[in-house]
DNA sequence: TTGTACGCGTTATCAC
DNA sequence: GTGATAACGCGTACAA
């Protein structure tokens, strides 16, 4: 048999309505019965039940996140960092796998107080009965009311671009998935581009098709690069694994990195600190991110009004071995 | 407002006991009446209240799954699987990527009727007080009284060897991980050797130690297999990753995949079907896995006795273009 | 400062 | 077959 306040009310010999105030701390009630009905309440290990407590309360403290694509493992990293930034929170997070509709009735099913979604916002907007959500992804074209969080991949892509361009590089190519229906990929290329020229650099952008977002993707793509007869000084990667496939490609090449080459990769993710040549890395780092996911979603749900609903986060550039001074400028 | 079976009680003109019946199917309500209900309800938009029912019911249909290491994509697939699986039944999953002390308490907290637990089981049984559990992994040396459901893995490597040799291969390769504490790995290279000694293959016996069980591992790996004089007409590889990045390298090497050398991968999923070279495989195919698990732990959970405590499941090879008979044979 | 009583939405046990 | 009604565990006016 589970304890409940009524048990506690006994044994610490007050009521059960004294118990549930002192379980909720309210200011009602006096510290020395506070306390007592506390350790009393730890030491009967009492666990309070959630569904009574929603029945009554009409909240959860439950937010849904709906991860539909669990097997692109890109945004595993961010799933966990969400996970735990809710852990500083008094709410708790569910994750479905499952398609947006099946995960919308486990949601509704759960009553969540609210959701986070990462990607396309297309068909959940019209299912999302007034449950509050925020977006994760781009927000190009998306007419929702619903916050969009989203980082600034142009903001990015310019301080990858003005770091090699401070150490002196000119020749800074740029490997990404292109030719895709994924708008982040071509916001990515896009800022590139814009850089390039703000730096004055038309001359010299350069951008392969790696054909693909994976490992692999940037490993073979590495050999049209050295096929040519000026080899750039500079190399950004368009993604975590791309980066790492290029990395890997020169290393068997016999480049130096950052002597002969420098990276700089796009995602700011702790692991770029423990890849072979520990990288240089531009993006939002993913634990803000995931903090403002969070945040942002909270906000939502204990507030009334509407908040602004497209947030571009800024990218942060964090310097590690992978680039350095162009040859010539050692 | 949210409409409860009194508001439906109100408009069908029955008391909201006779509702609750019609909603559960009870043989006690006349077919008539019964059908009005549902009727009523679905026209009102009716959503049962979770919370208020699991206050009376003690129950909430809801299983957990833990899943701490979801930055190793290889069970992503299996995770999915299994959430399908649960559409089929009257329970739901909630997936928690939290550390296991953390999940718990998300558990506990949601009252969950039963765990799914991947991995070990070490911590999570002392502290798991009597929610019953069902654990994936390898059956080593625990001694919990959980049902642990296992892949037959020495058996997997007989019938992809059996499935070689009567091809007519004899020299036949493994490529996997070794070195490693991880006792799935150790478990599939003893049953290779056993499996290839039962073929009278001891000589052939040639195990390469992909140091890693990712796509590149396989990759590099072949440069060895390829320096030497007699090459394999057959090999097996240790996961989905590495067979991946066998299959690659051979190709680039103008190896033809399978006049030249067979390939036959562990992990069977059905991605191994859109592989490069459409993949044999062996193993339990995950969907049985999943549907294993999920029928276990909801066995477990609705009969008090104990079940048998290790299942060792029966693995399937399934051929695809990458196995043929050797170059000697055709 | 503490205790009483009611309601949250549902199931289950009785009567009728 | 159907309808009252008592739980389930908790929060909260309201009364004491």
């Amino acid at each position: 048999m589970t304890v409940t306040i009524k048990d506690i009310a006994r044994i610490a010999g007050v009521s059960y309505s004294t118990v549930s105030k002192a379980l909720n701390n309210s200011p009602l009630v006096k510290e020395v019965t506070k306390r007592k009905i506390l350790k009393v309440a730890e030491e009967m290990g009492y666990e309070p039940n959630l569904a009574a407590k929603q029945l009554v309360r009409k909240k959860t403290d439950v937010i849904g996140l709906m991860w539909p694509t669990i097997e692109r493992i890109v945004l595993a990293t961010l799933v966990t960092n969400i996970s735990k930034a809710f852990e500083a929170t008094p709410y708790s997070m569910i994750l479905s796998v499952d398609s947006p509709e099946t995960a919308m009735d486990t949601f509704k099913k759960f009553q969540v107080d609210g959701m986070i979604v990462f990607g396309e916002s297309n068909k959940i907007s019209v299912t999302t009965d007034n449950i509050p959500f925020v977006i994760y992804g781009v927000s190009g074209k998306n007419e929702t009311t619903s916050p969009i969080i989203d980082a600034n991949h142009e903001a990015s892509m310019q301080k990858a671009v003005k770091h090699l361009f401070e150490l002196g590089h000119r020749h800074i190519a740029y490997i990404g998935h292109l030719d895709t229906e994924d708008a982040l990929q071509s916001e990515k290329v896009e800022g590139y581009e814009k850089a390039m020229k703000h730096f004055g650099l038309n001359e010299y952008i350069q951008i392969i098709n790696s054909n693909g977002l994976n490992w692999f993707d940037g490993y073979t793509a590495i050999d049209e690069v050295l096929g040519q007869e000026k080899l750039p000084t500079a190399i950004i990667g368009g993604s975590y694994d791309i980066s790492g496939g290029i990395l890997r490609a020169l290393q068997e090449k016999g480049v130096r990195i950052p002597a002969d080459i420098s990276i700089v990769s796009y995602d700011n993710i702790p692991q770029m600190a423990t890849m072979e040549v520990p990288m240089t890395c531009t993006g939002v780092p993913v634990d803000i991110l995931a903090e403002e996911i969070v945040h942002t979603i909270i906000e939502r749900i204990e507030s009334d009004e509407e908040i602004e609903s497209v947030k571009k986060l800024s990218p942060t550039l964090t310097e590690r071995e992978s680039s350095g001074p162009p040859p010539n400028k050692r």
